[in-house]
DNA sequence: CCAAAAGTGTTGGTAGTACACCCATGA
DNA sequence: TCATGGGTGTACTACCAACACTTTTGG
């Protein structure tokens, strides 16, 4: 280990991939349009330069506050990303973190220092500022694989939620559709949902279908015995 | 994102939990005695701080160079450490790897700027500096979860190794027996293994086992096809 | 009564688990 | 010939995959 500790030309920058998702609107992923060079007028992902004394995930979230709003229902640390010439201004090294919010924060307001902050569905995805398509690619991997072993999904959906909705986010996130009579009786089986009383509103014609609940608790006692979700 | 690039004091090391393994010695990692304020005389990971220009893959597996020598056969990102006083010289953000090195590897030299370097049992650490426990417990948890969904064990063996070795490494990963016959037919009925014709040399009495070595591209293949390795 | 979405059981195949004895070698 | 570690087969079980019709609602 060096004690060189005068050497210091290395910016640190934090950068999340914010998922977002509902039935109608598929999965999206959150992007701010810069507002200052370089890659002016470029989409990108939020994010922004960690102070001194703060934790990175302090960073993360202080950044999204800052430029889009959303205050992510999951948040975990993705990877990070340091080859030289991955920013021009530079030698600056991302942290990069990946989350989830629930549909009722689709809704953002426009931030301090980018111009437009928009919701894009990550199948048609704009040209993206420094190696953020990477890094976004990255993160859509990371979703795909974490949701069938973590029940991480469910931070894409409302608390009480119909398990179409649930069905329907598998079939988006892994691509291929998922068997319903099959699908359900391993989720159920788990029993970490709690069926509501209540009944989906309705959304044009059909039966409505009952709604539920996902309960962490009872995912967590279930962990402990070891055993272990997966779809 | 802010555009104040003046703010610098944050630094940035790497730190590398290198595991080791043989059947005698069992699992064990590569730790480094420090010559240096501060912590100096306790044991840490090997690591260092990052030069501007190079990339973080090459940060690490130059700090290995030059304080211990083996150069990894297996190499990934672990995960980012930056919480607020975890180096009490300042706010350091430390970008930890894991490695595997095969046993030929295990032994090396006493580096420049560390008075020691040594591996040690997992199960019998001595006190490290920083917040290196923290990260050495990552890296273990992060190997062991792998070992079973992806054949990295492979790079803790020699090129050749007799069955029992591969048994013996799992036993020791998952702080279980395993099962001979089952994982024996398990392991062989992926294909990736080619049986030689050679016999494992002698170790003490007992019938010598036969030799194998693991093939990458047959496993590249199965991943093709989308059979996943598991343990 | 029609359209649309929700809800429900059975069967066959496959893969995992459990389990005990013989073989080859060196001392 | 004994001690030590290497190598092998079978039977039962449990889980997964495949598959189509009925129910409830709104229009």
């Amino acid at each position: 280990m060096t004690n060189d500790l005068s050497d210091c030309t290395i910016r640190l920058s934090v950068d999340a991939v914010l998922f977002g998702y509902t039935p109608e609107a598929a999965l999206r992923v959150l992007l701010i349009r810069r507002g200052i060079e370089p890659f002016v007028g470029q989409w990108a992902l939020p994010g922004g330069f960690v102070l001194p004394g703060e934790s990175l995930e302090t960073a993360v979230r202080r950044e999204l506050a800052e430029e889009a709003g959303p205050d992510p229902d999951y948040l975990e640390q993705l990877y990070t990303f340091g080859d030289p010439g991955r920013d021009p201004r530079g030698p600056v090294v991302t942290v990069a973190y990946f989350g989830l919010v629930k549909p009722s924060k689709f809704t953002l307001l426009a931030g301090t220092d980018a111009a437009d902050a928009q919701w894009h569905p990550v199948n048609q995805l704009p040209a993206l500022a420094f190696d953020h398509a990477a890094i976004l690619q990255a993160a859509l991997r990371r979703l795909r694989a974490k949701a069938t072993y973590e029940p991480i999904g469910f931070d894409l959906l409302d608390d009480k939620f119909p398990f179409s909705h649930l069905e329907h986010l598998y079939t988006t996130l892994l691509g291929q559709v998922v068997e319903r009579r099959n699908f359900r009786r391993k989720i159920l089986q788990y029993g970490f949902l709690e069926e509501l009383a209540e009944k989906a509103p309705h959304h044009g014609s059909g039966r409505p279908g009952a709604l539920y609940r996902f309960h962490q608790n009872r995912y967590f006692e279930l962990v402990e015995k070891g055993i272990f979700f997966e779809v």
